[in-house]
DNA sequence: CCGGGGTGAGATAACGTTATCCCGAAAGGT
DNA sequence: ACCTTTCGGGATAACGTTATCTCACCCCGG
């Protein structure tokens, strides 16, 4: 047995795939020969001009049946000069990335493809990969910016690409973009803990090169200093890898730290790992499915998503329609979700 | 100082973005005119032909500066015939999916670029999505198949398209597709459970509808046979909600199960969720960041993502560069990974 | 019976590239 | 000095659409 289990029944057999050998596909003139009308008549048909007679209509569409011609919207989009296509420039297609379902469900609400691609944080890549959507003329790129240096954006800019930012801005650059209140997030996991009675709380955080983590360790410094609170081995912020990570935990419960404040769902994840038992209270930044297979479940900063990702098909289409109107740089307010790990009190 | 620390000298300020108004693009006919020479001499430029002389070259590159001009992929792909482009057909863009990671890391490799787009597993929509990428003429496609009725694929098919599926076949169609060993996974998980005692063992799974969690049950209920085990109360599908998981892990331990194998990596979530304690065995079908997350650490069947991805580029340019090649079937291997969840045997 | 307006359909010119030819000039050989 | 070869570079025709005209035709009022 080849493959496991027997699937005759399955699918209505559609028999044999007819593999055309060389020959050219069919285009709207062979269709017009075929019908024996004019080519502009076929036009008319594919796009259902109401202005075309029943029976060349009829006449038309049996030729394109009989050719099996696929229309090519390369000739169109060039004729037409729009593609109807937005890009989707991310740091990891195959990531969880709640903002991207939400870009793809807004885009298809409006009627517009998206096609994404991954830069897998390298910035070169994210070059090659938004230059690329350029030259296809895609109508607009939502762009996921990694690195520091956007320069390679200008000409584009000026050439008419309409692009937004989401997540972060694209540092050096007047271009639309949202990003979540990241410090309002941190301040209210902050005051959330120190609601619970906490004093000493710890804040390990990814590198602050990114800017997101930039954003959030210094809002936290703020949330420490405006609270009074020392900051020695309390803030740690650098690449995620498990034994920084562990190590900053140990450090900070050392000295004294009974809670911790995690920069996103990855540094949660090894935040639960490295703790040894139950007893430090945790605020996570940003959701995830994990959160809640946790025990106690995890309380998190959760970003709107779904705000997000619509906000930026917004923000697109109005830079698509006018591309001199003024940039608009969007915050979406972020929710603390309490589900039991931020609302332990310190030991006694 | 290695990390962190003051960033006012990363971005290098670009200033203002000089949005044109209206303009229409310039084009390689403007090029020739600002340098002064023939358009076909500006392609010559922009496409690197040698014969061109340097003087020439350095006006037309002036020229090209100087106007902004930015080629135009569409009307290229259009005369060339091909667009270098891959599409990839996924169920959720947003999810874990390594092994698209390995397909644009393959596709890269072969200077090709792949652009993806989501199905949310819904039939109309891969139909959408699929039809959208043949009709801008994407050189091939990666397919993650869902639902039974692929007859849409035919006339595609017969005009040429290049398509590969991953993870489940096309059902009723004959294309080339690469999907794991499914039977061999839940046999060494069968057999590695039936090693450490277990004669009592259980199958949670996904909906049979879906292809891999048909072909898994199946030989699940082979593996349970060929042990002589009764599979009273043993067999679970369906769709994957927390409470139907509940039930099931409920059920199989009332009847005596003292391990369970999984269909998927969701499902060994809700499983491991639905556990009141650490005295059952688990073996999980696919491997997860999750999966070193528990404790003990979960001993998962891994499918080899990067074999199915690259495996899935090569068979896909091999189908581009000659579409009347015999169709190939590729069952890629599976590896069961010990971490501990399916080494303890069963309560004495 | 004729002219005018509406209407369905065809010829033709774009859209922005690349490929096919062809030509003019420079170089080299006798 | 002239013929041949080479080679850089220019005109022009595709690629497969859609948009702009134009035109033939029909219906109807005057």
């Amino acid at each position: 047995m080849a493959f496991g289990g027997d699937h005759e029944n399955d699918g209505h057999m559609h028999g044999e795939v007819n593999r055309r050998a060389k020959t050219r596909r069919p285009t709207m003139v062979d269709v017009a020969r075929e019908a024996g009308v004019a080519l502009r008549t076929v036009s008319r048909v594919v796009n259902d001009d109401a202005t075309v007679g029943a029976e060349l209509a009829r006449r038309v569409h049996d030729a394109i049946a009989a050719l099996g011609y696929r229309p090519d919207e390369r000739a169109r989009h060039l004729r037409l000069g729009v593609t109807g296509t937005l890009g989707a420039a991310v740091r990891q297609l195959s990531h969880v990335n709640p903002v991207l379902r939400a870009v793809e469900r807004a885009a298809r609400a409006a009627d517009l493809m998206v096609l994404a691609a991954s830069t897998e944080d390298d910035e070169r890549l994210e070059r090659r990969v938004v230059e690329s959507m350029c030259r296809r003329r895609f109508d607009g790129i939502v762009l996921e910016p990694i690195g520091a240096d956007h320069g390679y954006l200008l000409p584009e800019l000026a050439a008419g690409l309409s692009l937004v930012a989401v997540d972060r801005p694209v540092l050096g650059l007047d271009v639309d973009c949202v990003i979540s209140d990241n410090a309002a997030g941190i301040r209210a996991a902050y005051a959330h803990l120190a609601g619970y009675g906490h004093r000493r709380i710890a804040y390990v955080g990814d590198d602050e090169r990114i800017f997101t983590a930039q954003e959030r360790a210094t809002a936290f410094r703020a949330c420490a200093a405006e609270a009074g609170a020392a900051l020695d081995g309390m803030v740690h912020t650098g690449p995620i890898e498990r034994a920084r990570i562990a190590d900053a935990v140990a450090t900070a419960r050392g000295r004294g730290a009974t809670a911790v404040i995690t920069g996103n769902a990855t540094i949660s994840v090894e935040v639960v790992r490295a703790l040894p038992d139950r007893d430090t209270a945790i605020v996570g930044f940003d959701d995830s499915e994990l959160a809640t297979l946790l025990r106690p479940d995890l309380t998190v900063v959760a970003q709107d998503d779904q705000a997000i990702g619509s906000t930026a098909i917004d923000l697109l289409r109005a830079r698509i329609a006018d591309h001199s109107r003024p940039v608009h740089r969007v915050t979406v307010p972020v929710e603390l979700l309490a589900r039991g790990s931020g609302e332990q009190p310190p030991p006694a």
